[in-house]
RNA sequence: GGCGCGGUACCCAAGUGGUAAGGGAGAGGUCUGCAAAACCUUUAUGCGACGGUUCGAUUCCGUCCCGCGCCUCCA
């Protein structure tokens, strides 16, 4: 099956080709630096993870630009009433951005842009439309002229015959000429941050900046173009005007728009207060390796429902692949071959591969792999599994991991380089303090370092030896009190942390 | 009202004109000093309701019910 993606323009999936041999051009709308970003707005950012990976691993070369909203009325608000310089403020919650997108193991784009660095392109496209005949000045504001621009509503399919032409109506507090029209560009207003240019004083709407940017590093005519659903009117209409009159050629050739993430059978949103931010969860102790499984799991045009139960689920989910992986890395199989093993593990690769191609179903690819991991396990409990197979299963479950990227538990590693977990303790002290507290009634649950606990596992396993199984069992709840799993095979004791 | 997404087992969630993937939870089993963990097996005559087309529909068509989102703050 040929790569295809669900195009918002055309209200159907399509086959997707770059518009240029291998290279693809794609935009996709980061957040807005006024705050911590919640885990709604990372469903959009996962999804987008998600496509650029499946484009490299299809062989593309992806060139992503994601774009920073560093100014608009909530942020001056905000850092207004923080006091704190607008540069100042978004800076801190860029910084937040980025730790939270390498907590949920977010590749890169090429280019991450804040919008007020790019001042200077917008006034000039502003003054493109102005020329022709597309924009207009009003009260120092620039307003876009939409009843010029033919194709306006392309994308949403929203019918505007409803709304009177010439209307004067005073919305966002500025005076335009067409309830239609859109601000380009604000005049500078008393105590909020401006910029001196060519228009004027004033600061730059919303939507220029994402037809800025883009055109700046992609070209006037970009491949995709991606964002959350919510952004498809007025946010992606507007920058279809604003771009296509400009420049009169095609600026999007594919719009990709997440779903919304669900909570209690409402929208996740700031304004309605249902919300987790990324560390809420991280708080509450569930993995970002947990919290990426689960935002990933649900394709991304279908409304996902987030519930802790849903995470727990997630987290649960993921133990039963890194046991198969753990298994795949460090069990001894006899020697030979079995090639309908093989012939499953590679079908497995194939599947998942498809089910992505098929407008990234992500839910069917985690089908694919686990039917592998039944296979697998069955195999080696059978005795059926050869040392010559384990590359084959190996490679399925690391080419499927290049995409959902949750196998490799760094979690704890990435935690600790965020200040995100409390110090490890002696284990001097952590006995102690579990003498006294009884065993450990779980107020303050310590964390306790890898040679603490290899120290304690072994000696347990001494104990077992002698058969001194209350010292073992001892052992055995200090541990579990301290986060840490045992899990006793015939051979060795293997542990992790819970 | 317009546009869009959805209603599949206890929960999450794929999918197909030919009789329902997968994950979690529950149950049973294997293993074990005990336990846990791990692994295996198992769980929807049923896919919002009612009609229609068809040899056959959950899948197509029609009508209806319900939930959610957007309709100039919003990933």
């Amino acid at each position: 099956m040929a790569l295809q993606f669900h195009n918002t323009l055309s209200g159907r999936v399509e086959e997707f080709q770059p518009l240029e041999d291998l290279k693809v051009r794609m935009y996709t709308c980061g957040p807005t630096v006024y705050d911590f970003a919640h885990i709604g707005n990372f469903r959009t950012f996962v999804f987008q993870d998600i496509l650029r990976r499946h484009l490299k691993y299809r062989g593309y070369q992806v060139n992503q630009v994601m774009n920073l909203t560093d100014v608009d009325d909530r942020t001056i608000a905000n850092s207004q009433a923080a006091g704190v310089p607008l540069r100042d403020y978004t800076a801190k919650f860029i910084e937040a951005f980025q730790a939270d997108r390498d907590l949920l193991g977010l590749d890169p784009p090429e280019r991450l842009v804040r919008a007020t660095d790019h001042i200077e392109p917008m006034v000039r496209l502003i003054e493109t439309l102005v020329q022709k005949g597309f924009a207009y000045e009003s009260d120092g504001s620039y307003y876009f002229r939409v009843k010029n621009f033919s194709d306006y509503g392309k994308l949403s399919k929203i019918d505007f015959s409803g709304i009177k032409d010439g209307a004067r109506v005073d919305t966002d507090k500025y005076d335009k000429a067409d309830a239609r029209d859109f601000v380009l560009w604000k005049a500078a207003k008393e105590g909020e941050p401006c910029w001196e240019t060519a228009l004027g004083s004033g600061r730059p709407g919303w939507h220029i900046e994402c037809s800025v940017m883009a055109m700046t590093y992609l070209g006037e005519t970009i491949d995709i173009h991606s964002g959350g659903s919510d952004l498809v009117f007025p946010h992606h209409e507007n920058e279809i005007a604003q771009s296509e009159a400009a420049t009169g050629k095609p600026f999007a050739r594919f719009w990709l728009h997440a779903e919304h993430l669900i909570v209690n059978g409402g929208k996740m949103s700031k304004s309605l207060g249902n919300f987790y931010t990324l560390r809420d969860l991280i708080a509450l102790g569930y993995p970002p390796t947990a919290i990426r499984y689960l935002l990933a799991s649900v394709p991304y045009r279908k409304p996902l429902n987030f519930s802790l139960e849903g995470l727990q689920q997630a987290r649960q989910a993921i133990e039963r692949l890194r046991n198969f992986h753990y298994r795949l890395t460090t069990q001894k199989f006899p020697a030979g071959q079995n090639s309908d093993l093989q012939a499953k593990a590679r079908a497995g690769a194939e599947a998942f591969g498809q089910a992505l191609d098929d407008n990234l179903n992500t839910a069917e690819a985690l089908g694919a792999i686990f039917n592998l991991v039944r296979d697998g396990n069955t195999a080696m409990d059978a005795g059926e599994f050869r040392d010559g197979d384990r590359a084959a299963f190996l490679d399925a479950l690391e080419r499927w991991d290049m995409i959902f990227a949750v196998l490799d538990d760094r979690d704890y590693d990435k935690l600790k380089k965020y200040g995100l977990v409390k110090e490890e303790p002696s284990v001097v002290r952590l006995e102690a303090d579990l003498r006294e507290a009884g065993g450990g009634n779980g107020a303050g649950r310590v964390t306790l370092g890898e040679q603490e606990i290899e120290r304690l596992v072994s000696e347990r396993n001494h104990a077992r030896q002698n058969r001194n199984f209350a010292r073992a069992d001892q052992i055995r709840d200090e541990l579990l009190d301290a986060g840490v799993i045992l899990e006793d095979t015939r051979n060795e004791t293997r542990w992790k942390r819970k």
